[in-house]
DNA sequence: GTTTTTATGAACACAGTGTTCGATATCGAA
DNA sequence: TTCGATATCGAACACTGTGTTCATAAAAAC
């Protein structure tokens, strides 16, 4: 299970500029940090961090790819618990909502406020590779549905990452399970109305969680190809 | 009508460097632009530039100003000229989209793919403060509505943007009148299930136009503090 | 204990920022 | 046209941050 590889003082070094990297956004954004900030704060020198990360940029997107790993396991722990039983939908907002309040420190500085606009580009083009199927999947076999799903979707996830980030600039006032709802209210009639159809709540998240593994791996085919940031 | 005051050379200067910044923009991109391409691009001496604006935030700012001013100059003009007769309602969206496409290099710059968050924010608020007016008094005197409205307004200015930013990126593919219909068709049902009654097209408009004055007094309040950019 | 790997820190060239100031060119108005 | 006002110029300046190099020291792996 475990990867014994690692070089300890490797896993110290980047313990410590992430732990730098995440303080230091909460206290005056992500823009406006040095490499010499982060330096200075994770006490390590130069030419260590330039041994590990190209960039600033790349430090945070290692953060988040800890993260949505995190997220991922957690999923396939719930969907493996459930599975031999007769409810295999997962509440895939739910879930995102539960987890960012699980690491809200993580998530305000990746997601927030003060973060950086390169790291929420790729949150949306990993939800909308996420989603994307689905929803192609809902309207297989019908007539075109009123609005192209490309903008559905596109639409569908600005509205969840702006309700995440709301929630999380405003020092997460609502439990997961009221924002889920609050999010089902302005979402799912939308849905209705751009697909042209009724969407039952179960059948939604049985295809989200049916096409995990397609939909992650069509996100690495952008993440890997770097067509996420320019 | 006209402002005579104005030195010639100053005009001439600002023009120059406003050109440099967008054509840049569209090129590189806004965070990857440097005072010294503008200063190159526009062959203005280093010292006039600081003359002008503190750094490239403010020369944006400043056209997203100017173009701000165009848009309300206009819709100003549609409300004189319909207001004697029996349709005062107007479009605000379909307005906004049709301002878009007639200026489409500039809000390319400003609002698409390659511009900064910075002014993405801005833009944010704006409507922000343009439509939580009309929205209060939408649920005035009325039992709490199943959406705070200040949730509701913040992800449907973020749907309005999203919906405009891919428009902009995917070169503008359909017509104004067909990408006001989509946002009709996917925000519509949002509103009634958000505010917890129908709301009429009309009565929408209605409001929306009625309070702008005090829509941009509020807009104006926030931009002034700086509340906008820490 | 030896070998391999990693961290260190100082030095380096480089690019960009924001300011200053005297000289010059251009402007608007009389 | 002239003239005072003012905008631009350009070169110089100190400053901050970047990204690389390299010899040395420390720690891990074997």
């Amino acid at each position: 299970m475990k990867e014994k590889k690692e070089d300890r003082r490797i896993s110290r070094t980047r313990k410590l500029m992430h732990e730098a990297l995440m303080s230091l956004i909460v206290e005056k954004g992500y823009e406006a940090i040095t490499v010499q900030d982060i330096l200075d704060r994770a006490d390590v020198g130069r030419s260590t961090f330039y041994a590990h990360y190209r960039d600033k940029d790349e430090l945070l997107l290692s953060s988040f790819e800890h993260l949505r790993t995190l997220f991922e396991q957690q999923q396939q722990a719930i969907v493996a618990s459930r599975g031999s039983g007769r409810e295999p939908e997962v509440n895939f907002v739910l879930e995102l909502f539960r987890h960012t309040g699980q690491h809200h420190k993580l998530y305000q500085a990746i997601a927030g406020k003060q973060s950086g606009e390169m790291i929420l580009k790729y949150l949306h083009k990993y939800l909308y590779n996420l989603l994307i199927v689905p929803h192609a999947e809902l309207v297989r076999n019908r007539n075109s549905p009123p609005v192209p799903i490309e903008i559905t979707t596109h639409v569908l996830v600005s509205s969840l990452l702006s309700l995440m980030t709301w929630w999380l600039d405003n020092h997460m006032p609502h439990p997961p399970e009221k924002m889920d709802e609050i999010f089902r209210i302005l979402v799912t009639p939308t849905i209705e109305a751009a697909f042209g159809r009724k969407v039952m709540k179960s059948e939604y998240e049985r295809l989200v969680s049916e096409h995990p593994k397609g939909s992650i791996m069509a996100f690495y085919s952008h993440y890997i190809d770097g067509g996420c940031c320019p």
